[in-house]
RNA sequence: GGCCCCGUGGCGGAAUGGCAGACGCAGCGGACUUAAAAUCCGCAGCCUUUCAACGGGCGUGUGGGUUCGACUCCCACCGGGGCCA
């Protein structure tokens, strides 16, 4: 027996042949998904193929790129693609092309681990786990292109991750390009800096500059590069991690092994120059607000001001610090200097070998008495290095150490001591701050530690300055008097504008926007992905390979294993730097055959998803990503536009369905890669993702014992021995092999063991039941509880429709030619007018519930018209395509026609004159609560109806010794009398 | 701590300024059946008056506000979830 559902109860002797049971279910499903494979029903021809119909308007409906994992998928990974399989039907229902496909991202870790567990190659588990997953999609009935339905690993798609990487490597951004900037061919940087219209960093002549230098002004500015960046290394694990793949301890979530922040090379993307139109172009888009917030503040974008302090000391010795600040109107506020610890001055400052003791305080562990404070300040960086970014920023305790430097403030020319403290990370303004005890928590709580002068320079409108507590907040500035400024008085914004003008003047500053967002670390030790398109010189520097080398493949490999360490210092040894003859090559790269070495990093998981909706478009095309016309044609509608797609907004994907886990990353990634190709010219549309829809989680009971661990849910029961997922409202005590278990309530999956199988539903009832299940538990964008033993509803319905329409002893159809009674045809035309409002908003739970009350209806007629049978099966297509095939080809298709898909049949159309009520109820309320109800004809004005109602007997009864103040009438909607008691005076 | 989202019957939910609880699950009553299952018909927020029909009061987390009228809009609070620190 299945564990997770339990059949309907069909005692086979007894049940009529042509009853829709699990078993008829299965037949008819799998009958009709043999049919649209062999036909290729949803085979989307692409413009120019045959079969293309360029009359029609577009639709691009796409689900985000799901991860083939190898335990197969539970119940609610579907809902999303369920959704988007039912809007993509009923889309082609209303005749337009739609292209919906489905591919894989199959690159990534678990594959990777199981292959270091087993020896088994990735590939081979990564295309067993596709190959099942495939089948279970299949089974739900999803109405995917087969020719769309690329992978990431596929040579043949990384071959254009690879090619995008080199656009990404050959592109510079120019800040002067249009209003905001665009990515332009390195080809033409290194024009304009030979011609000079584009000046060098140093600004020395090009012709000048040594091969070297120019190689180094160039390759400083394209949008992929390589640096030395401080990252999350962890030597046992052989990898640098993501941020979110730290603790807050500061290990790693797998394994939990020691993270060390390192500097190392790394590749990058320079997503930082595109923050201002990824920011701006949120506009663009139709997604859900909180999307667009959770993207606007991790690009968080802030304006104020770089200033400029001076180094006290020999000026030769030290430029000067410069620091961004949000409040420059808190400048003479400034008491103390902050540094990073990895800030590359701190070398140059901390040159003091004077003891720290007695002069300021410095306790940190690994601080001793008695040391200098160039120790003390080598003490705290290894200190810091071993600290995770949450740790260092998320820690009440503020320590530092005392540079032994002094920097001068360039308002009132005050003499401030300069610090390193962890709470100031290097990757965020210039890795410098001035700190504002009186107006910053963190500068306030690091004050106090060291004992520093706090000094208030702003207040609240009509309080006066204080020094008892931090305010952050906008207020009048005060104290803020020098030889050659005075900001006092000024509200908090004049101030600002005051002192950055001032600053401008001086010299000592200049106006700044910035951004949080930082560049995007892009390399990763391991074998499971892409590798780069990258080769080093005898020199070890980067040689891109020409698009005719490409696809560099993976190369054969038996152990995966990254080399793990215990010394945090041993250097990082992808798994690719085995493969012997595959990272030493002679190629020839346009100066004749030369040896290289190969880059042995991998691309991380994220490069196959920022670009695989642009593949879907073009998936066999060998000469580019994408063809030009294609790609118009699905993002844009063609060109010109088509006008149905003209608005403010950006086209590109018609509707993007996924979880709203990646709000942040993925879409910001995507768009990334996206705005480069647009700039590039190889796309046509600024954004990808005109509509984005975050469908909510499934959730699910989960049960643990007395340990704490989780059990397998499907095994859990109450008392009497009942299954616990057949009894969800029960209250408990809840047991497992007769052990009390706990409840909780959380996402289903398999980490809490309550994952429910789509496989084992649809043996129980059919994939179309699951889907109406699905669909009517809930608004698809809220999370909701799995409840198995709420699926019978969907069952019971398509049993009835079934029923309804097919004779369960004969399998005849049992409908009626006779025109259908107005009733009937009411509630027909009133459905179909509901069903199709709730397509397009994507409402499938009331979609739903509107045709359980039509077929309702139904069943309290001997025979169903075949004028209300067709629609119905029609409107039930898109949600349970398989018994509206099947109902479709016995009921409604004249014989002899021979079966084909109903993919294509118009969806109904109402007649709003049928629509329309003879009479409609409505209520007459007093003082707002509702009385009593008449009946009346609809459409009456306002007149007629606030007449209608006084004329009511009962009205006038309720009406008796009251005075009429105010009626208010909404036609067809409600009349409102608003009366004055007689002796309300 | 800041910002955002969500609180409706026993349960999932419907109604987005105009009759709260559509539809479904579970429940109760009836028909059919030797009986049960399945199916069909009916009842069903809570309280209350009544032999009954018909009524009445309360009710969308809590408190206030706007409005002729608030589940819906505004403010505060409580509880749950998310993002950021």
């Amino acid at each position: 027996m299945q564990p997770h559902a339990t059949p309907p109860s069909t005692p086979p002797t007894d049940a009529p042949p042509y009853r829709y049971n699990a078993a008829l279910a299965g037949r008819i499903e799998e009958r009709w998904q043999r049919l649209w494979e062999e036909q290729r029903v949803f085979a989307a021809p692409n413009p120019g193929e045959a079969g293309f119909d360029g009359a029609k308007p577009k639709k691009y409906v796409l689900d985000m790129f799901p991860y083939p994992s190898g335990v197969g998928l539970h119940v609610g990974h579907p809902l999303g693609y369920i959704a988007t399989d039912i809007y993509a039907r009923y889309l082609r229902m209303t005749g337009h092309n739609v292209l919906h496909a489905m591919g894989f991202d199959a690159f990534g870790l678990p594959a990777e681990q199981y292959a270091v567990q087993t020896g088994q190659h990735p590939r081979i588990t990564t295309y067993n786990n596709i190959a099942t997953m495939k089948a279970q999609l299949r089974r739900l009935g999803l109405g995917h292109d087969p020719r769309r339905g690329v992978s990431t690993t596929d040579p043949e798609f990384y071959r254009w991750t690879q090619w995008i990487f080199l656009r990404l490597y050959g592109s510079w951004y120019d800040q002067n390009a249009g209003a905001m900037g665009k990515a332009r061919p390195i080809s033409e940087l290194e024009q304009g800096l030979r011609t000079g219209a584009i000046p060098t960093r140093s600004g020395r002549p090009w012709n000048t500059l040594s091969q070297d230098e120019q190689h180094e002004e160039i390759d400083s500015r394209r949008l992929a590069y390589s640096a030395e960046v401080p990252v999350n290394w962890c030597p046992m694990l052989g990898t640098v991690l993501a941020n979110e793949e730290v603790t807050a301890e500061g290990r790693s979530e797998r394994g939990n092994y020691p993270v060390y922040k390192r500097p190392l090379k790394q590749w990058i993307m320079r997503i930082t120059e595109y923050a201002p139109r990824l920011l701006a172009d949120l506009d663009l888009v139709d997604w859900p607000e909180p999307v667009k917030l959770m993207q606007r503040n991790w690009i968080g974008k802030s304006e104020g001001a770089l200033v400029r302090f001076a180094v006290d000391g020999p000026p030769a010795a030290h430029g000067p610090l410069t620091v961004f600040t949000t409040r420059p109107d808190t400048l003479f506020g400034a008491t103390y200097m902050v540094l990073s610890p990895e800030h590359p001055l701190v070398e140059k400052l901390a040159t003091e070998d004077r003891p720290v003791a007695g002069f300021l305080r410095g306790a940190f562990p690994g601080y001793s008495e008695g040391m200098s404070c160039r120790e003390a300040v080598v003490a705290y960086q290894s200190l810091a290095a071993s600290r995770s970014e949450t740790q260092r920023t998320e820690g009440k305790e503020k320590t530092g150490a005392f540079t032994g430097a002094y920097a001068v403030n360039p308002v009132n020319g005050a003499k401030i001591p300069i610090f390193i403290a962890d709470y100031v990370l290097m990757g965020y303004g210039t890795g410098a701050i001035m700190a504002v005890p009186a107006h910053d928590e963190r500068d306030w709580e690091f004050a106090h530690a060291f004992g520093l002068p706090i000094v208030p320079v702003v207040h609240e409108p009509g309080a006066r300055p204080e020094t008892a507590r931090c305010f952050s907040g906008e207020g009048v500035a005060c104290n803020s008097t020098g030889p050659a400024i005075s900001l006092d008085g000024l509200p908090t914004p004049q101030a600002k504008a005051r002192i950055t003008q001032h600053l401008e003047a001086a010299g000592d500053g200049t106006r700044q926007t910035n951004f949080k967002l930082r560049d995007w670390l892009f390399s990763r030790q391991r074998y499971w992905g892409e590798p780069f398109p990258i080769v080093y010189d005898e020199r070890g520097r980067p040689r891109p390979l020409p698009e005719s080398m490409l696809p560099v493949m993976l190369p054969e490999l038996t152990n995966f294993q990254p080399e793990s360490s215990e010394d945090p210092n041993a250097p990082p040894r992808p798994p690719l730097a085995r493969a012997a003859e595959w990272t030493k090559v002679t190629l020839d790269l346009g100066d004749g055959p030369r040896e290289y070495t190969r880059e042995t990093n991998t691309m991380p998981n994220w490069a196959g998803s920022c670009w695989y909706y642009l593949r879907y478009l073009d998936p066999e095309n060998d000469d580019s990503l994408c063809s030009p016309d294609v790609e118009t044609y699905w993002m844009r509608g063609g060109t010109p536009p088509r006008a149905d797609a003209e608005s403010a907004l950006s086209p590109g994907v018609d509707l993007y369905v996924g979880g709203v886990e990646h709000a942040v990353l993925h879409l910001l990634y995507a768009r990334f890669w996206h705005k480069v190709l647009f700039d590039l010219g190889f796309v046509s549309t600024p954004e990808p993702f005109h509509r984005l829809f975050n469908q909510g989680y499934i959730q699910a009971y989960a049960y643990k014992d007395e340990r704490g661990v989780y059990v397998e849910a499907s095994a859990v029961t109450l008392a009497d021995g009942s299954p616990a997922t057949e009894n969800q409202d029960h209250p408990g005590p809840y047991f497992y092999q007769g052990r009390p278990v706990t409840r909780e309530y959380g996402k289903m999956g398999k980490s809490l063991k309550n994952a429910v199988a789509p496989d084992d539903i649809c043996a129980a009832y059919g994939c179309d039941t699951l889907r109406v299940y699905e669909m009517s538990m809930g608004p698809l964008e809220a999370s909701k509880p799995w409840n198995t033993r709420d699926i019978t509803g969907a069952f019971r319905f398509l049993q009835r429709i079934w029923r309804n329409l097919i004779d369960e002893q004969t399998g005849a159809p049992r409908v009626s030619h006779e025109p259908a009674d107005r009733q009937t045809r009411r509630i027909l035309h009133k459905t179909i007018i509901g069903v199709r409002r709730d397509m397009e908003t994507l409402g499938f739970n009331t979609a739903v519930s509107k045709l359980i009350e039509l077929n309702n209806h139904l069943g309290s007629l001997a025979l169903v018209p075949l004028e209300v049978a067709r629609p119905l099966v029609l409107m039930l297509a898109p949600l349970a395509p398989h018994i509206a095939e099947e109902l479709y080809d016995r009921v409604v298709r004249s014989q002899g026609t021979g079966p084909g898909s109903i993919a294509f049949e118009p969806f109904p159309v109402a007649d709003e004159s049928l629509a329309a009520d003879d009479e409609v109820e409505v209520p007459v309320a007093f003082m707002g609560k509702p009385r009593h109800r008449i009946r009346v004809s609809p459409g009456l004005s306002a007149q007629e109806l606030e007449a209608a109602a006084l004329a009511d007997a009962k009205v006038v009864e309720l009406l008796k010794g009251k005075t009429i103040k105010k009626i208010i009438v909404v036609p067809n909607k409600m009349v409102n009398i608003v009366t004055q008691e007689p002796n309300a005076g």
